[in-house]
RNA sequence: GCAGGGGUUCCCGAGCGGUCAAAGGGGACAGGCUCAAGACCUGUUGGCGUAGGCCUUCAAGGGUUCGAAUCCCUUCCCCUGCACCA
């Protein structure tokens, strides 16, 4: 078992000698990057896993022969962790705690927790500690982080060009925000409302006198259906001014209104007494309705008014029929003939439901007035069944017969060109607050910089990029293809973080998922870096460089100059790229789209593969809810052989791995029992292996011995492809557990064949050239332990840098693995039968199956098909048995046998079972007897024997 | 709602037209080894069976096929993502 003394020794070894430093040579290269870490906090299993699979893969392509470059670097762009700092400097007791307890930092750095950049200073060197300590084969000459002045100075050409290809555009956009910090929170901000969506709201505007009372809506296409408007009348509302015009809306609603409408400003407070009796127009369609009171209408959501639609909306269907009982209310207003004249309008239909659909779902729900909690879900439930299924109505001119979503698009676009409708924005839940504990609010951020994603000619040749790269797993093509084509135009410009400014204006900062979408051809150039002014890093530098523009003026020395390019020429493209699955729909399509936007086509990324999540005892890894456990302790407790093991063995990268301590410990007593098989051979050999001095003949005499060979090729093979597909599951599978299983028979088998002198030898031999490929195959996988087993077994040089095994085609075969199949399935039969007779047999008859039935097994292979008659024809055709009336027998018989039996020709039963006679009889506790004619058959049993299947006797 | 992925024997999980009562691991049980425990190895882990067999199973229902856990349709259930955030 290796300890962490050991593994420690050995990534000593590896770095003294730069064996994970890569340089360009006439090697094939291999370049492949996964996403860096943003290192905000510290790096847990799961981190483990998303590291260790690259780790994997490069060390086995090395092994193949390849160049490999693996290099990391740190993401430390963004805001997080400025929130973080903050929060220290607020001494606010969540965070110091989840920081000194789930993050284990100690307490004298956390003092220094209120600088952000001590904070990703912090982790990301205890991010390489521990990937050093899990013994990843990175090249560290190239690690950088994203506010280096060099990296700021490639992003910022990166924009540029980005600029002259008219990529970037100027906009408006909503995002979340805290009034009292003044700043855009993000989810990690909130003590409340976290995951909360932006919703878009159509203001509609209702003429009245001089103003307009100011309705929000999800649902434009219901103006058709509207019957009256509502107000609250318990709430308080105001005139403003906006534009030239004057809105009525509720007072709450211009808290939230201020920050979307920056002229806005309070005229006068408005009665809402007053106002309800009155009427109003409809700026679709020119009626006029009248304003009532509901209770349910919530002041400090949208624009605190409300149009009603009582045929679809069960809120207003219900509000309108309390206020219809509601004499109290109706006198109180004068408001009774005009409310009882009021009736809901139909204007869209629904399969399974009649003319209101809102009358039915209150019914279904069993919403019992306006203020019921039940409601909203009616209400949901309602909206999205019509948003999904509704079709409008013939009686409503344009739109009868076409889709609720399409008309809405419509209406919307109509209205807003004739400015009878506008915009507004609110959360899809409340409340949100901020940490500082103040509610937040839907901001419009003007002058916001977005990447135009929705350009079609961009998509077009993103989908180009995307079709001539490999996706692993393949499914997951689908979602790429979808989310290029939904993504829309992303804002790209922050206010605050860490990070590059934006290079045509200053005030803004680059947003992080924005700034790291090439950043993998930068690796090619980091290692030069430090010989470099930033300052002579100009647009020409990076033009030469990676687009080979040849037109570089600026004072790097021209051959410097000259290995920079070559150096990026040789790693670029990249050939895979690694990332988590939530990424897929930012990260990874704007990596796509960043790539075929500025590179020519042959420097296109080669391949995606994108990893699921982790898990822990079933429950989801999270941080901030202190349900994770630190990569580091786990190394500290387990050995970092075991942690790799187990991150690869439990499931295929892009699958959700399941951190349970339970079978980790499995996974320890498996890497044991490796660790110690070395001295297990010398046991049985005698004195001490040298791994690279022992003799395989080509011929070898046991049948068991050659099944074992076989065995131990087949397996090379699987576990080979498996790799080269990222299959890191299914190549230990092979590697490791079905490897092991074939040496535990392959023992059980050989035990008493060590005792002979004349078939020790070829066993000795077996054993070490097991040995040899064993330790190389699982290299990749548990390096620090294979490093320590080549180097005591007689290994030259490091396993590290030693050959991939090669499967041997001469060495696998078929039969000869079927073979050791007939003897154990033979001897399964025999215990079952014994089992049935309940008695201990003296004699175990066995009657090899006649020539003539192999000859049939062969004609029904090449039939392919249970076609008795073509098998009979031929059978007759080729007179492979005289007798016809059992050969009729015995077609009839394999034609369903021979689906089942894996034929893969035929096999010299009779050696093999006579080479295993003594296993047989021990492990049968009686005699056997092997006949190849039924000279002795006294129950006619012989007749029995199938190929594969020999007939039993047993007395 | 949209998109993607699933529901397999006690549990986790492979399989994705015949070699499937279904890999591998975990757990449980029995046996071997051992003074004993652990470790290790062997076997059992759907039911029936006095000759290697038969019957019932891979969410539910229907279909295609000589043959389906595997393909098609319908239904039910579960997971993930849906944006300004790393």
């Amino acid at each position: 078992m290796t300890d962490i003394i050991i593994e420690k020794k050995w990534q000593r070894q590896w770095n003294n000698k730069n064996l994970f430093q890569s340089n360009p040579d006439s090697r094939e290269k291999l370049f492949l990057t996964v996403a860096f870490p943003y290192p905000s906090g510290a790096m847990h299993i799961g981190h483990g896993r998303t590291y260790t699979v690259p780790d994997v893969y490069a060390r086995f392509k090395r092994m193949q022969g390849y160049n490999v470059l693996f290099p990391m670097a740190w993401h430390v762009t963004g805001a997080p962790v400025i929130g973080i700092a903050k929060r220290f400097q607020r001494q606010d007791p969540w965070t110091i705690d989840l920081y000194k307890n789930v993050h284990k930092v100690p307490e004298e750095e956390l003092a220094e927790f209120t600088n952000p950049n001590y904070i990703v200073n912090y982790f990301s060197t205890e991010y390489k500690d521990v990937m050093q300590k899990m013994g990843f084969s990175i090249d560290w000459r190239r690690e950088f982080n994203t506010i280096d002045p060099h990296y700021q100075k490639f992003i910022e050409w990166q924009f540029r060009k980005l600029k002259s290809k008219e990529l970037v555009r100027k906009g408006i956009h909503p995002v979340k925000y805290c009034p009292e910090c003044q700043n855009p929170v993000g989810d990690h901000d909130l003590l409340e409302g976290e995951g909360v969506a932006i919703n878009e709201l159509t203001l509609v505007k209702f003429k009245i006198n001089d103003d307009y009372l100011v309705a929000a809506t999800f649902r434009p296409e219901t103006l058709f259906g509207a019957t009256n408007l509502w107000l609250n009348p318990d709430a308080e509302y105001i005139r403003i001014k906006i534009g030239d015009e004057n809105w009525i809306i509720s007072k709450k609603a211009f808290n939230n209104i201020i920050h979307q409408k920056k002229d806005a400003s309070i005229v006068s407070d408005v009665d809402v007494n007053k106002l309800i009796g009155k009427y109003v127009k409809n700026p679709l369609t020119n009626e006029e309705h009248i304003i009532l009171p509901a209770s349910f209408v919530n002041p400090g959501y949208a624009s605190g008014v409300v149009y009603s639609v009582p045929a679809h909306a069960p809120a207003d269907y219900i509000a309108l029929k309390d206020l219809k009982k509601d004499s109290e209310v109706l006198e109180k207003y004068n408001i009774k003939k005009e409310v009882e004249k009021l009736e809901p309008i139909s204007i869209i239909e629904l399969e399974g439901f009649g003319k209101f659909p809102a009358e039915e779902i209150i019914k279904n729900f069993g919403v019992k007035n306006q203020n019921d909690p039940k409601l909203s879900d009616a209400t949901n439930e309602l909206y999205k069944l019509e948003h999904s299924k509704g079709i409008m109505s013939q009686t409503i001119s344009v739109f009868g017969g076409l889709k609720v979503p399409f008309v809405r698009d419509e209406i919307i676009n109509n209205l807003l060109k004739s400015k009878k409708v506008d915009v507004m924005y609110d959360f899809s839940e409340k409340p949100v607050i901020c940490r500082c504990g103040t509610e937040s609010v839907v901001r419009i951020l003007e002058d916001q910089w977005f990447l135009k994603y929705s350009d079609e000619e961009w998509k077009r040749i993103t989908y180009n990029c995307l079709a001539q790269e490999q996706i692993v797993p393949g499914e997951v093509r689908a979602n790429f293809e979808y989310y290029i084509g939904w993504l829309e135009d992303w804002a790209c410009s922050r206010r605050i973080g860490l990070g590059t400014k934006l290079p045509w204006d200053n005030q803004w900062l680059i947003e992080p998922l924005s700034d790291s979408t090439i950043y993998m051809a930068y690796y090619a150039i980091a290692k030069y870096m430090e010989k470099i002014d930033p300052d002579d890093l100009n647009d020409s530098f990076f033009d030469d460089v990676f687009l080979d523009a040849q037109k570089y003026s600026g004072d790097i020395n021209t051959e410097l100059l000259k290995d920079i390019k070559s150096e990026f020429n040789y790693w670029y493209p990249l050939d895979w790229r690694l990332s988590a699955k939530d990424l897929v729909g930012n990260h990874l399509s704007f990596h796509i789209f960043h790539h075929s936007a500025i590179f020519p086509e042959y420097k296109w990324p080669n391949g995606i593969v994108v990893f699921g999540m982790g898990l822990l005892e079933g429950n989801k890894m999270s941080s901030s809810k202190g349900n994770v456990i630190l990569l580091n302790d786990a190394i500290e407790t387990h050995g970092a052989d075991v942690v790799r093991l187990f991150l690869m063995a439990s499931a295929e990268p892009w699958q959700d791995f399941d951190w349970r301590e339970n079978e980790l410990k499995g996974i320890k007593k498996r890497l044991d029992w490796f660790s110690e098989f070395l001295d297990k051979v010398e046991e049985i050999y005698g004195s001490k292996i040298d791994l690279e001095s022992y003799e395989l003949p080509m011929i070898i005499k046991r049948s068991i011995n050659a099944w074992f060979i076989s065995q131990i090729n087949m397996h090379v093979r699987n576990a080979t492809l498996a790799l080269e597909g990222f299959q890191t599951r299914k190549a230990l599978q092979e590697s490791l557990f079905l490897l092991k299983k074939d040496i535990d028979h392959y023992f059980y088998r050989i035990e008493h064949d060590l005792e002979n002198e004349s078939f020790k030898e070829e066993i000795d031999n077996v054993l070490i050239y097991l040995s040899n490929i064993w330790i190389r195959l699982m290299a990749p996988f548990i390096p620090h332990s294979c490093e320590e087993l080549w180097s005591t077994h007689g290994g030259l040089g490091f396993v590290s840098e030693s050959k991939w095994p090669k499967y041997d085609a001469n060495r696998l075969d078929e039969k000869v693995q079927r073979a050791e199949e007939v003897v154990m399935e033979l001897s399964e039969d025999i215990k079952e039968i014994k089992k049935i007779l309940n008695k201990a047999p003296q004699k175990i008859h066995v009657y090899i199956a006649p020539q003539w039935k192999w000859k049939i097994f062969d004609i029904a292979w090449e039939v392919g098909k249970p076609d008795i008659g073509r098998i009979m024809q031929e059978a007759v055709k080729q007179k492979v048995h005289d007798n016809k009336k059992e050969l009729a027998i015995f077609a009839k018989k394999i034609a369903r046998e021979m689906t089942k039996i894996n034929y893969v020709g035929k096999i010299d039963e009779y050696t093999v079972i006579n080479d295993s006679l003594e296993f047989l009889s021990r492990e049968l506790g009686a005699e056997i007897l092997v006949y190849k004619e039924p000279t002795y058959d006294p129950e006619g049993k012989s007749g029995n024997a199938l190929p594969y299947k020999p007939a039993i006797y047993i007395e």
